[in-house]
RNA sequence: GCGGGUGUGGCGUAAUUGGUAGCCGCGUUAGACUUAGGAUCUAAUGCUUUCGGGCGUGGGGGUUCGAGUCCCUUCAUCCGCACCA
């Protein structure tokens, strides 16, 4: 009998659709284990072969736990709120509603081809009202609690006005957006405005005007790590700087616990490094300037304040709020010039060029508080607003940015530490002995910052502070498709929805465009208001809403009641591995990170950090292949010909093309113009040039996982896969390669069944310790490349294993059964129909997997390479199991080597227990 | 500029973690069976050679009886961040 993939694949599915084979239960005696893929954004146009990468992996692995006993939850959803759906509304009118529904089933159809073990009855969907009706929900309680800096967490709001009304906020240690101290008589002397006002700014969910990522072509701002290189990551369109009122969540609060508990996981350090890159941590301190004639103080930040005394100018933003009150008359008009200037300059612009150096001088000297000396005050824009306080201390001599301002201006240099030059350039470098630098002088410079900073608490002139580069995250979008707010104004004041009327669901609109007014899509629905008339936020949420909590919606997906329930939460506590693409590494991750510590802290969850282990798997890169046209001809010549002829490099369809071969009646075919093509062969054959680029349609380098399910079968793509390379590696995909992996099914086929017979050929024989050592090797080293993730290995040594059994002929249950059971997480199919004709009722998921027993994971005679001083001169078989003095003594004896020591002594024997003898000699 | 990673045959990769470098697969070459082969099977396949051997893991140096693996240095390349004070 003939494996036919087609066949058993889809039998299989059906079976296992029709009998729930994957369904997995919250109550169990068995341990539980949680194995998470990132779930895709379903777009229009389905997936290619690198998507499954990371779901082949994970679901190799969650097959490899169920076999070892464990409740493995293994769900798959969608994370269908997006951009694209949006513009392809805007484009045809489409509800996109009705394209991301047709896109969802595309990719379930697609997916369930290649036989992944996933619940299908816990699928989510971000779009789903009972699904964001827990997004939403989580935002209330965001905007319901504020973060408490002393005891580490969120609290109830209310908590918070309690302790207004007894004593202000002179005790309170909070994450607030500047709130200055009030004792509690001026907190019962406000007007309820104000009060609400002063709430609002400690809120974790909280309105406010800032400096937002504008993208005029979306119409919508974007979050920081939306943003690349000064364009939009969806659509690569300009974004400028623009303050807006918008929403936005104070995940900065969190910064401190997010840092911290990246050492709790088992992440890559890349991954963990890009995130404390993006939490950006700096210790030093802020500091006040008095501002002379004036009664500004100039609070700054530095993480250099041993650098004092060599401070000879300061900076601050253009939007810095000090600017106003510190310019001088006479220079207003050319500080307001430089502020419009400035204001004009998009993102990109002022990341184009980062050389020239801008500034303008306002008027105002500020007083350095250690010496006293009067020191001009500019603005300038390679100062941000949103960093630090917005006004720096300049120390030219030891800061390049602030080097090539001084330059420029000609402003003076002091250098502070012995033996700098800073003639040409500023010695950033944090180490060398502190000069011209008053009680600073002979100290080193770790030392002197620490000595600074106690120096600038005593005096009173400021206090040691830890900032962060993570900003809280806006959390506004001005688009339909995403996820209402359930807020509403009433009397120019946000209220939130009662959580009984959750979830708010999103309206109809007649156009999903801004209106002409630029407010945004929702604003189009003119009867979406509440009962009493007030009208609701006409802005939606982000992406990363509804992906900060799914894998909690996986564990109790239809409670209506909760997220998820305390039973189910606990249960399934976290997920134990997580596997997805590095591009989530600053966005999802970060906020999925803060989403799960606030839930945390409200009791909600019981582990503080939701991903256990995280892998990211590496691209699937295409292999574009390219024909060579001679210029101004229909004529093309083959790869090793081209360069005697001027040719014009065109991407052909690597469809038509057979390891670099192309197929000249295809070709024909393939566009008109080309269908009198001629060509200039090579030994017969049009060989192609080839290219790694991006798998895109314009490349004609896409292939599709149908059409090789198609063609090899769902296991023969799921095995070429992990064959490709290591899961976290970038790496090209080569259809050429995939008849390695074709061959070897077929022949792990042909172990149980002759050519011709349709009997199974399976014997009830004992087995030889040559076939025993063969199986034992190969589950031992599956085992342990399992756990590791380096499946690429483990299809070796199936391969390996198999040729092996092939040669000896073996037919013999002891042998072929366990086999199946360790290819069953990676080719489901063909070893789920080998397990039903080796007799079995049960599918092969109830299998246990094998154990491995260590006699037979040796060989039996080992080879010993003998070395003469590292030199390797002869091998020797030897017993495996022969101790040390054995083999040495009968090393010793061997004729051959007395003949090379003749006449020389042996300093040294270095015996490597089954690996080789070495004998040192003089 | 800063941070992280990677460099091994024609190609994708492997190396029990310091112990015979190149497993497995692709490709290539030869052969068998075939009307035929884009099916199957067998063999060969790092380079070089005067067939003894010599060389070989980006380059250079070091530690060691022994280095792809450890250390120093240098080059190349990929990814992330980038006026973060």
């Amino acid at each position: 009998m003939e494996y036919n993939h087609r066949e058993i694949e889809t039998f299989w599915q059906k079976y296992w659709e029709e009998n729930s084979t994957y369904k997995v239960s919250n109550q169990s005696d068995r341990p539980k284990f949680y194995v998470l893929d990132m779930f895709p954004y379903p777009s229009g146009a389905g997936l290619h072969v690198g998507h499954p990468l990371g779901y082949i992996a994970s679901d190799i692995y969650s097959r490899y736990k169920r076999l070892k006993g464990f409740n493995v939850l293994h769900p798959m959803g969608y994370d269908a709120f997006g951009l694209p759906a949006e513009q392809y509304a805007i484009q045809t009118g489409q509800h996109p509603a009705v394209t991301t529904e047709q896109n969802i089933n595309r990719y379930r159809s697609q997916l369930k081809k290649i036989g992944f073990s996933y619940d299908w009855s816990r699928e989510v969907r971000t779009c789903d009202p009972k699904y964001y009706k827990w997004t939403q929900w989580a935002f209330i309680q965001m905007y319901n609690h504020y973060y408490n800096n002393d005891t580490q967490k969120a609290e109830p709001i209310e908590n918070l006005i309690k302790e207004f009304e007894q004593n202000g906020n002179t005790k309170v240690n909070a994450a607030h957006s500047d709130v200055p101290v009030f004792p509690a008589e001026v907190w019962h002397g406000m007007t309820e405005d104000e009060k609400d006002s002063v709430i609002d700014s400690y809120r974790l969910a909280y309105r406010a005007k800032t400096m937002v990522n504008w993208c005029p072509k979306l119409g919508t701002v974007l979050a920081n790590d939306e943003v690349k290189d000064g364009l939009s990551e969806r659509g690569g369109y300009p974004v400028v700087q623009k303050p807006m009122e918008q929403w936005l969540l104070r995940v900065s609060a969190y910064a401190e616990r997010l840092l911290k508990g990246l050492e709790t996981i088992d992440w890559s350090d890349s991954l963990k490094e890009m995130q404390r890159n993006w939490i950006g941590r700096s210790e030093g301190c802020e500091m006040y300037f008095d501002v002379k004639d004036s009664d500004v103080k100039l609070k700054i930040f530095t993480t250099r304040p041993d650098t004092v005394y060599g401070v000879t100018f300061m900076v601050m933003a253009p939007e810095s709020e000090y600017v106003d009150q510190v310019t001088t008359p006479d220079c207003k008009e050319a500080v307001e010039a430089y502020i419009a200037g400035a204001s004009k300059r998009t993102e990109l612009e002022r990341m184009a060029d980062t050389r020239t150096v801008t500034g303008q001088f306002t008027g105002a000297y500020a007083i350095n508080p250690f010496t006293g000396d009067e020191i001009p005050i500019w603005i300038s824009d390679y100062v941000l607003a949103g960093y630090g306080t917005g006004a720096i201390m300049a120390v030219p001599a030891h800061d390049s940015r602030d080097y090539a301002f001084a330059k420029n201006f000609n402003l003076p240099i002091i250098p502070l530490i012995e033996g700098a030059d800073v003639s040409q350039e500023s010695y950033d470098a944090k180490e060398g002995i502190m000069m011209n630098s008053g009680i600073f002088n002979g100290l080193e410079v770790k030392a002197a910052k620490e000595a600074a900073i106690q120096e600038v608490e005593k005096r009173g002139f400021g206090n040691r502070k830890i900032n962060y580069r993570l900003r809280d995250a806006i959390f506004s979008r001005q688009r339909y498709w995403g996820e209402p707010f359930p807020v509403y104004y009433k009397d120019g004041k946000a209220h939130m929805l009662p959580l009984e009327k959750l979830p708010l669901e999103l309206p109809e609109v007649d156009s999903f465009l801004p209106t002409e007014s630029g407010e945004p899509p929702l604003s189009r629905a003119k009867d979406w208001k509440t009962v009493d008339g007030y009208p609701y936020e006409t802005s939606t949420m982000p992406g990363f809403a509804g992906s900060s909590a799914y894998y909690l919606r996986y564990m109790d997906p239809d409670n209506n009641e909760a997220l998820v329930s305390k039973e189910a939460n606990e249960y399934w506590q976290d997920v134990d591995l997580y596997i997805g693409g590095t591009e989530h590494a600053v966005g999802h991750l970060i906020y999925s990170r803060f989403w799960d510590k606030f839930l945390f802290d409200l009791g909600y969850v019981c582990k503080e950090e939701p991903f256990k282990k995280l892998v990211n798997q590496g691209m699937i890169q295409g292999r574009s292949n390219f024909v060579y046209r001679i210029k101004g001809t229909n004529k093309f010549v083959s790869l090793g010909l081209k360069d005697q002829y001027d040719t014009q490099e065109i991407h052909v369809d690597v469809n038509i093309v057979n390891n670099d071969v192309l197929d000249l009646e295809a070709f024909k075919k393939w566009r008109p113009e080309f269908a009198t093509a001629e060509f200039v062969l090579e030994n017969g054959k049009y060989i192609c040039g080839w290219a790694i680029e991006k798998m895109s349609k314009s490349m004609f380098n896409v292939v599709n996982p149908d059409s090789i399910v198609e063609k090899y079968g769902a296991d023969t793509l799921r095995l070429y896969e992990m064959f490709l390379g290591p899961i976290n590696q970038s790496k090209p995909w080569d259809t050429g390669g995939i008849e390695g992996v074709s061959k070897f099914l077929k022949k792990f086929w042909r172990l149980f069944f002759n050519d011709k017979s349709d009997t199974l050929n399976v014997s009830d024989e004992q087995p030889t310790d040559q076939e025993l050592r063969a199986l034992n090797k190969l589950v031992k080293k599956v085992e342990s490349d399992i756990l590791a993730l380096s499946y690429n290995t483990s299809v070796s040594a199936f391969m390996v294993c198999v040729n092996e059994l092939q040669t000896l002929k073996c037919n013999k249950r002891a042998i072929l059964e366990p086999l199946t059971i360790v290819l069953a997480p990676f080719a489901p199919h063909i070893t789920e129909e080998l397990w039903k004709q080796l007799g079995h009722n049960e599918t092969i998921n109830n299998a246990k997997f094998p154990e491995v027993d260590e006699k037979y994971t040796v060989d039996s005679t080992k080879c010993y390479p003998v070395a003469l001083n590292g030199k390797t001169k002869f091998t020797l078989d030897l017993p495996a199991d022969a101790d040390k003095a054995a083999i040495e003594a009968e090393v010793l004896k061997n004729e051959k080597l007395q003949k090379l020591i003749e006449g020389k002594t042996i300093v040294k024997t270095i015996v490597v227990p089954g690996k080789m003898i070495n004998f040192v000699v003089k």
